[in-house]
DNA sequence: GCGCAAGTGGGTCAAGCGTCCCAGACGAGC
DNA sequence: GCTCGTCTGGGACGCTTGACCCACTTGCGC
């Protein structure tokens, strides 16, 4: 075992405990199968943390700063803002698939931080951020799409995180492709209809 | 202790395990734990019930019963189709506010069914009746009000639990009463616009 | 180059877990 | 009223858990 100062193999183990609870769920994140994800020993565990939930605290910024990675993407080439909205979803719903159990994670990791007390604070903190990145990309969206939001962005903003939770919940449960495609197009449709010419019009080029 | 037959316990069990589970989390329903709660010895579970995954069972149909009944008073008096939905959502709402660890329970036994093969094939189960019990809610409200959705009830209904998922997510994280009173307002413009008027009239009396 | 803080890892601890055993108490049906 | 299947409940087993002790090794700063 290469020595590693303290902070590295507290971040490596974050990453490690994602990976464990990601597959095998977050009450299979044992000590013990997270040092053995992160090929350490044991006892390198409580010398890089103080315990579980500290490292689980570790985890939750870790999957909100990958969730914001994720989100980058999303922004996608389109003409009108039922297809920047349908684009942003579907490319949303995407991503839960192609590894669900990182999107399930994270859901398991907010209920277990609303259990525990000395995490009961990030949770809020957690959809803060969400609403803040999708708010973001809202505004990016509309000076591409050159439109203005008729309601306050940050509404919008949790409506889409709700529209995105929602989306990805049912789709974990039933795993119906083709329904999850249908709501995302009535949700676009529905979305849309928040979206209206800029009182003042960029000039067109 | 008077003498129970054991599918009586079984129930009682299961009564108790959703008690726990809501009050302090599903890591925290212990076979002790429950068996604490329902005032029985620790044998009588065991007699009663295989193992612990096969009371959950019983305890996640309990949940869906039990959100069935919740949802029957969800049907105010509205004049308009936003109305209705902006009632129905506001009371969904209500109802998690009156109890956020029942809800929570719902979201944690979901997401440990999906973890436990044994258990996997029950959210797909407790989503398909979601969606039923939405759908018959949305066809009362459609004739009550004397109009027609403009989409599948089923696409409708399935958008509608994905809005109260969400809704409930974000509200579980940081209890903004606010937000979510402003997200609900949206929310029923949005899908109010799937209402329209119907092909052949109501006789109007 | 050397001392000493920083890092390593095997072994161990008490607690709590799901599950099971079995001797005994009960009461419905003959 | 006796008997047999149903039910009770104290106890215990084997295992996993989070935590952590401590003798050892390493390599940075002087």
């Amino acid at each position: 075992m290469p020595r590693i100062p303290a902070s590295e193999r507290r971040a490596a183990l974050a990453r490690a405990a994602l990976t464990v609870i990601a597959r095998d769920g977050l009450a299979a994140a044992t000590t013990r199968a997270i040092v053995a994800e992160a090929g350490m020993p044991l006892a390198s565990f409580h010398y890089a943390v103080a315990s579980r939930d500290e490292l689980l605290r570790d985890v939750i910024e870790l999957v909100v700063a990958a969730e914001g990675v994720a989100a980058g993407g999303l922004l996608a080439q389109a003409e009108t803002p039922r297809d920047a909205i349908r684009g942003a979803l579907n490319g949303y719903l995407d991503h839960v698939r192609s590894d669900p159990g990182a999107e399930q994670a994270m859901f398991e990791l907010t209920q277990y931080a609303l259990r525990t007390p000395e995490l009961a604070d990030l949770p809020a903190e957690q959809y803060r951020r969400y609403h803040e990145l999708v708010a973001d990309l809202l505004e990016a969206g509309a000076s591409s799409l050159n439109i203005e939001w008729s309601i306050p962005v940050p509404d919008l903003a949790r409506l889409m995180v709700t529209l995105t939770d929602g989306l990805t919940l049912a789709w974990l449960a039933d795993r119906d492709d083709a329904a999850a495609g249908v709501a995302i197009d009535h949700a676009a449709d529905a979305i849309s209809a928040f979206a209206r010419a800029p009182r003042i019009p960029a000039v067109i080029a």
